[in-house]
DNA sequence: GCGACAG
DNA sequence: ATCTTGTCGC
């Protein structure tokens, strides 16, 4: 239907805005938010884009849950082939995302996306694009907010809903990883998960801050 | 109409 | 995201 091709990005051969918004909240009732695991969780991957010109670097690693170990770290660079629009970014970053990681050979459970998942204007944020793309289980992981009030328990409103939860950083008091379900997932273990591989004294995830670095990295080259 | 707005 | 000097805080 939109998707034949699982890590494929054409949105369905999908060519306006309007098209694409229509797209989305197509896919948020797709969505799963809740836990279907089918296996224990062993690693967890992270991917994240930079970039430099008009070429998109994106980096994937894997890390291993109990001793935040690297598993595998792939990159590739593609074109940049659409703007970046608030709301539509999986415009610009999904296909260098499919892409990316088609380039990694060690299986993982978790996949960390730096954007938002259901914590998105039409409940459908990059997370839950890939997720459902590839049918991975997703976080959505974002440094700022798109849409939402934090509250004071710390989690996420949206439209009257709980959406997200917001990891405040232990040093920089302004700054929190902004937490939301990408895709078969629920926003407790999401939290639960990343929580877990987030380093002390740091508030982005073990596997996107090394993707992050990783990319930046490729780009300087 | 105006402002806000993931990377 | 990226471009960028000095500057604030641990």
């Amino acid at each position: 239907m939109y998707n034949t091709n699982p890590y494929e990005s054409n949105y369905g051969n999908r060519t306006s805005y309007a098209e694409v918004i229509k797209l989305q909240k197509e896919l948020a009732k797709k969505v799963i938010s809740r836990d279907c695991f089918d296996s224990s969780i062993r690693s967890i991957c992270g991917v994240d884009v930079s970039y430099k010109n008009n070429i998109a670097y994106c980096s994937a690693v894997i890390i291993d849950k109990e001793n935040f170990k690297i598993i595998e770290m792939v990159s590739s660079e593609s074109k940049i082939k659409n703007p970046y629009i608030p709301s539509l970014f999986i415009l610009r970053e999904s296909e260098p995302i499919l892409q990316t990681l088609k380039l990694l050979t060690k299986s993982f459970q978790i996949l960390l996306v730096d954007g938002h998942g259901v914590l998105h204007p039409r409940r459908c944020g990059l997370a839950c694009y890939v997720g459902i793309s590839t049918n991975l289980h997703t976080i959505g992981v974002a440094k700022s907010l798109l849409c939402g009030n934090v509250q004071s328990n710390n989690f996420v409103n949206h439209d009257g809903e709980t959406l997200g939860y917001a990891l405040k950083s232990t040093n920089n008091l302004k700054k929190a990883a902004y937490i939301s379900v990408g895709h078969k997932i629920s926003l407790p273990t999401s939290i639960e998960l990343v929580k877990m591989i987030t380093k002390t004294n740091q508030f982005v995830p073990e596997p996107l801050r090394v993707a992050d670095k990783l990319s930046k990295e490729q780009n300087s080259k």
